[in-house]
DNA sequence: TAGATTGTTAATCGATTAACAATC
DNA sequence: TAGATTGTTAATCGATTAACAATC
């Protein structure tokens, strides 16, 4: 590892996954090592910004040979923290909470999902992923006891800042924001990482549209 | 209108929605006009940033005044092409693609979700926000008969490809692509917005983590 | 007219790419 | 040893920020 004095940019952390996939796939293959110039091919970028990213975390390769892709994609998972068991609970149990909390494989993701609520009568109670739905009303009790660090916002919009508030005074380090809501820049050392798909929709329309005006001229 | 002669970037594209997002907010709290200094604090970026994003489309403030929120609302959603109807085509009709199809309201986004696909007998024929689930057997002829435009893929990331590739030469010409696969840098002329909720996830997996060794330390 | 605030040009900052000496 | 490929420094590119003249 290397001097952790100036941290790692955004940019950069946002393409560890990637490599991440891309490697387990070539392990997957039974590859066993590849040079930056053939994984920049493969992965569509420039062979310079695969070791610059790299080099930010230590030498993990041996020059004339390339990487080892077992221990680069262990490496890149340990720099994730994928192997952490992140206690995380998810606010919202609706129709994205539900599809959330069964479609993700939370642990191989470095974190372990140990409680739903929601605030409808109606879904408290019920199974979701093989945990039963709890009370918005237990929320306090539950965090005081089980200390979770994550809280996965599934809920409208309108309610976003008042639960996020609650949760930051309960312990909460972490949002995985899946609300309109702009979260970022409220609190002090705490993580959050927006998914906002409106966002996204919308700018694939913009993108659509721009294929669709440069195929007419 | 300016000159469309060199593309926009996509950072700036990026922010657009956001921008739209407040711009709402305070069209429906009644304000009529705010300056760029006024609407940068709101939002934690610089005034010169909002300003230079703007003008990649033509000048919509006055100086001395600042800008009318409703009419920047509307040139905003028009540049996004909110107003479109563009036809939409979800394949997979599983947890992920349920939520989607009834939790984004796809006609706000300049979107017409018109229709849903599956393979799996046990949902094909079942009712998702209100439109009859068809088996993917029918994909084909109902492309050619309705001729989407956009593909949504809720699919597992081992039938991307075949998929894309299909629905490409059926004549889509964007993805809104929550699978793992990497569809960028295919196909030309089709526009891929990504939704890698494991990247993001692992991302925020990252971010915890260093808050937690900057605050050991 | 004076004050405010834009549109736009220039300066800065950061991220990506290129180059190359180090070394396996 | 010679060839390959890294780690790292230097050059380039692009995006953000600052400055200011134009103008409402």
């Amino acid at each position: 590892m290397k001097d952790n004095i100036h941290q790692v940019s955004i940019p950069v952390i946002k393409r560890l996954p990637r490599y991440h996939r891309y490697l387990e796939e070539l392990k997957n293959l039974g590859i066993v090592r590849i040079s930056s110039k053939e994984l920049s091919t493969r992965m569509g970028l420039t062979a310079s910004q695969i070791r610059q990213d790299l080099n930010c975390f230590g030498g993990f390769g041996q020059q004339g040979y390339g990487y080892n892709i077992e221990q680069l994609y262990n490496e890149i998972g340990a720099i994730l923290g994928l192997n952490n068991k992140t206690k995380a609970i998810m606010i919202g149990a609706g129709n994205l909470g539900h599809a959330i909390a069964t479609h993700i494989h939370f642990d191989n993701r470095g974190f372990d999902l140990i409680g739903i609520f929601d605030n409808n009568p109606a879904v408290i109670g019920t199974k979701v992923g093989g945990k039963t739905v709890m009370s918005s009303y237990d929320l306090e009790e539950f965090c005081l006891k089980e200390k979770p660090v994550v809280a996965i916002l599934c809920i409208p919009a309108e309610y976003a800042a008042e639960n996020a508030d609650k949760l930051v005074s309960l312990g909460i380090k972490g949002f995985w924001n899946f609300t309109q809501y702009d979260l970022v820049h409220r609190y002090q050392n705490v993580a959050v990482e927006n998914v906002h798909l409106s966002d996204s929709l919308m700018t694939l329309c913009y993108q659509v549209k721009e294929i669709n005006n440069s195929c007419e001229e």
